[in-house]
DNA sequence: TCACTTACTAAGCGCTTGCTTAGGAAGCTA
DNA sequence: TAGCTTCCTAAGCAAGCGCTTAGTAAGTGA
């Protein structure tokens, strides 16, 4: 309340404003969504998470409270998270928190707008790539599946955590996963306007298509039987089946 | 601590024991997923959450409590919710609620763990019901995409919030949710031993219809375009898709 | 009438929470 | 060396938390 124009709240308010206005150069989407080969499958979520907070330009500070902080959400809940857990995690002070961030429910809404702001790059991408609607289907369910199994974690907190969001944070967000769906659905809607697809309701199919990529952080955990590749090529595959796509 | 054999928390012990003992007769689980007719969509959840918790034979007391915990969770989640909240929602003092229940957590054992029976009971009865494979997956997606639509609330606690479970009862949680897994992967397997369907990972299909069915309430609030029935018909269509199901 | 049970509540304890305030150490610039 | 900036911390406050304890009013059975 008292702290409404905070003069210490400036790299976060930076790195949003940075987030909104820039787009960073987008030559490697596809490779930025999965961990370097050789590295490890849970060491890959931490190492996905800095490059996405790296794309944003979050200074180290903030960058290493981010970081603790989305892990911490993901695994305990954004209530059950406390400031202290973020900031021992981050290896600082209780009180570093509050030099970055206006507040612990800030923090939450930095790590979800980033992680969606890139989302909807990754799937506008492949949603108005060049093929047939068939193609950019499974590129962009095949992409987005493997960016929720790579980033399991955060999937976590942007899907299940947002309701801990203010308002104003909170139609951001909606705004920001409405456009995915969007998305999704204008790809179907091409798809059926050229006969590639045969479907009644493109709006269902297009969650149905959604539920198929964005459930997957509630089931998937690193080292699962089913490697993000496979399960990738399984849900394009499903896709193209639900949108009844004529072979 | 201090509380490990309190002889308060009898009426839930109680009904946890006749959660696993007794089968009440499955006359009519079809009927009791959906409101009664005429009821309003909102009050529908309340109501169908009044069914099922007397189903499992909870005194007035604690189903009081039960109701407005459940409500609270699925609303704010559970580490936003205080007893204090779920007491006055439920017009009793703060107190009240360890008279029936050994902790806040308990409360929500009991919430979870009765849902899940109940879930478990309708889906095995469709699943192993008679009809073709394809029969048998069309009414089970049809009545678990009912039961999600119609209890998006309580489903909300049951897929997200069993984090805040004492390890013992998310392993208890854990079981009954392998179990419906379980009852879906059957089908499909049966099915491609008939050769009903077509497709070659029936562990990943499973998931997949499952994420169709599991997904709804995440999205779906009561008032949508898409009703009840018109998402159960279109979930069953799509899960004969993905399975591959032969016309 | 009187012991007993049922169904709760008033009051509050000990602890943790998000967040603030005031300040200090280290490094850079001139 | 002096002044300034950067990056962070020690200490603690007010509020709210889950949960306990001791007790009471309203029935019930003999």
């Amino acid at each position: 309340m008292t702290n409404e124009a905070a003069p210490h709240a400036e790299a976060a308010s930076q790195a949003e404003a940075s987030l909104q206005a820039e787009s960073p150069q987008a030559e490697s989407l596809q490779a930025e969504v999965g961990p370097d080969v050789g590295s490890a499958a849970a060491n890959g979520q931490a190492a996905a998470l800095e490059r996405l907070f790296g794309r944003y330009h979050f200074p180290p500070g903030p960058r290493r409270i981010l970081l603790a902080a989305a892990t911490a959400f993901a695994e305990r809940g954004f209530h059950a998270t406390t400031t202290r857990d973020i900031a021992a995690q981050a290896g600082l002070s209780p009180a570093a928190l509050y030099v970055y961030f206006r507040s612990k429910e800030e923090v939450l809404h930095q790590i979800v707008a980033s992680t969606l702001a890139f989302t909807v790059e990754v799937v506008a991408t492949e949603a108005n790539g060049p093929g047939s609607p068939a193609d950019r289907l499974t590129g962009l369910v095949r992409v987005l599946t493997l960016w929720t199994t790579y980033n399991s974690q955060v999937g976590h907190v942007v899907l299940y955590q947002t309701s801990a969001l203010s308002p104003e944070h909170l139609t951001d967000i909606t705004a920001k996963q409405r456009k995915v769906s969007q998305l999704v659905r204008q790809v179907i809607v091409d798809g059926i306007g050229t006969r590639d697809f045969d479907i009644d309701d493109p709006g269902a199919a297009a969650i149905a298509i959604l539920s198929l990529c964005l459930d997957v952080p509630r089931w998937y955990h690193p080292g699962h039987r089913l490697t993000p590749q496979k399960l990738g090529d399984f849900n394009a595959a499903a896709a193209l089946r639900i949108a009844g796509a004529t072979q």
